[in-house]
DNA sequence: CCCGAATTTGCAACCGGTTGCACGCATCGC
DNA sequence: GCGATGCGTGCAACCGGTTGCAAATTCGGG
């Protein structure tokens, strides 16, 4: 049996609290005492027992890091940032993999027995009636890669989905596309929702470009390859803009599956410049997020939230940017 | 503030011992009782509060799950394996990202300060001392992708990483090539060095082939696309065994940005077997290892020992298999 | 050296549950 | 009708800490 708080107190000879207060900073205790039970706390290896505090303090410094995202590489990295970045301030994060829970309720009530501190959400995809709840149930939540509306029901700290749409759509109108298509991620994700409203409102300015949409049914390799497979075969556009990175990936491969390539046959743009994107033997021309931004803001945001400090929740937003590789055409040359 | 026992207690007009027997299974209580208070805790949404209950029961249901591998995408199917594993059978997983943490100490002692019931590691490359660390705080270990010696110190779940090396090198020689490399990971993984001893002890049976050996300085796709570029300038073998599949493609990746490509020029076989090395833009040669397998077999032994099973540690192995696709050449027609 | 203020310390109650024990009550056999 | 049996329940102590309060100690100033 670990050793407690009562085996301290007795062998430096002092009561209880005494013992308390040396571990608790800022209370109150004389050097003489605090010297006599650090020394007897270091013989006897005490460790005091967060779980027992917590129950009086009302803080656990339990973080849930809630995702439903265990498919896409870029999320590993998510992962490694966050908890880092949560550990880095004394944070524990509790990993809930939410693939296959169609249920809020269920995951609150899990996360309050464990009375986590509050609720990171790393999701592009989970429906935000699961950060809802979790501040329904009144524990602190930051959605990262969330949806930023102008007065989201939780904070939210993410690009603006909208903007990327507009970027992708310029970008590629730039190259002298006439003939582009969107490839989507799941439609029910608002990032997919978000990106192809940015992306026809863009196009909508250039009245010569034709325009066309699919959805693949989720965010990896093998569905971006399958609805890349079945555009091949009916007229595909000249150039996609695919929902994430992985997507444009199982895309590129089933272009190349084809005898086609990219981009003298097809264009691609993708979006999350994940490590692999700019792996030679994939050289895909993307759009940037700034992942370690989003971090360590949706960190700093939980941070004054656990402070205390609960203003309205606001959305911050980053901006992203173009990373030219391999997959789109050339820019013309400049007429001067 | 969260409804308490007492609560429920007092709104069923019952003792506090009655509510929590009508929580934990296997305490006697009336159908009666159990109606009057099931009503109660309904009606004020009672959840009850598992920290404080692990006080008196010495269970947290909380899991270590110890990680120094947050580069590999391998390791997402890892944790999304590891995190549903353990969420099936009730268990919470508490990530704990090891990477830039050299003392084993600091993460015993976070793990205690938390009484977690447990601790997984999953790792091939973080020492064998953070695991022996856990063991000797008296906490249950799993270590999942250790090394699997006869006698482990901990109960060890994974591959035999000398019979891979055995099986890498048997399907170089197979396949006729004569002067081969082994491009392993870092020197002081247990999984280098094991995949080494295999390689070479199997090559000693064969005279005629020359081989080389060197290692990168991670499992990583630039570690591996260095290290090829550095062995390209200086006479490459003929085919190399790579530490895992990451590095083989950083290698693959090499490989092409020096003009050359594989099978032709370079045979490549890898580790692993993660779903990107079946794309068909990397297509890549490798050695399967069975993760599921792994992973669910690792959450087994913890179950064990957590039902008070603890028996001497024990390493359980599992077969890899040869996983044919086009960075080796084929294997000469047989003559019969 | 004495008094009041400031600082330390211990007591005891509490956080939210669990559990050994004893008591009350209904049931059973005779 | 009686005692033996057993189930269901509440009391109270406990898990490992924290903290308000008051007593005890130290300190400074006159």
């Amino acid at each position: 049996m670990a050793t407690t708080l009562k085996d301290v107190a007795a062998r430096a000879g002092v009561s209880r609290s005494a013992v308390s207060r040396t571990f608790t900073d800022g209370a109150s205790v004389s050097a003489k005492m605090r010297h006599k039970v650090e020394r007897a706390a270091r013989e006897l290896g005490y460790r005091p027992n967060a779980l027992a505090s917590s129950l009086t303090t009302g803080r656990t410094k339990l973080i849930g890091l809630v995702s439903n995202n265990f498919r896409n590489p870029i999320f590993l990295e998510v992962f490694d940032r966050f908890t880092r970045a949560l550990q880095d301030c004394g944070l524990r994060p509790l990993l809930v993999n939410l693939t296959d829970e169609p249920d809020p309720e269920q995951s609150v009530r899990m996360l309050q027995q464990y009375s986590v501190d509050g609720v990171v959400v790393a999701s592009s995809t989970l429906p935000p009636a699961f950060a809802d709840a979790f501040r329904d149930a009144g524990v602190p939540v930051v959605h990262a890669f969330g949806r930023s509306v102008g007065a989201p029901p939780v904070h939210v700290v993410g690009i603006d989905n909208v903007a990327c749409g507009r970027m992708a759509a310029q970008t590629l109108v730039a190259r002298g596309y006439t003939r582009v298509g969107f490839l989507g991620g799941p439609e029910s994700a608002t990032s997919t929702q978000d990106r192809l409203v940015g992306f026809l409102a863009q196009l909508d300015r250039h009245a010569g470009v034709i325009v066309s949409q699919s959805f693949a049914r989720a965010y990896s390799f093998d569905a971006g390859r399958a609805e890349m497979l079945r555009l091949l075969d009916h007229g595909p556009a000249e150039a996609y803009f695919c929902g994430d990175d992985v997507l444009s990936i199982g895309a590129l491969s089933a272009i190349q599956s084809r005898g086609l390539s990219a981009p003298e046959d097809v264009g691609i743009i993708g979006l999350n410049d994940m490590e692999m994107s700019g792996w030679q033997n994939i050289d895909l021309t993307t759009i940037r997020q700034p992942i370690a931004q989003i971090v360590t803001t949706a960190v700093d945001v939980m941070q004054e939230m656990l402070a205390g400090d609960d203003r309205v929740p606001v959305a911050r937003v980053f901006d992203c940017e173009i990373v030219e590789r391999g997959t789109l055409r050339a820019l013309p040359a400049r007429v001067s």
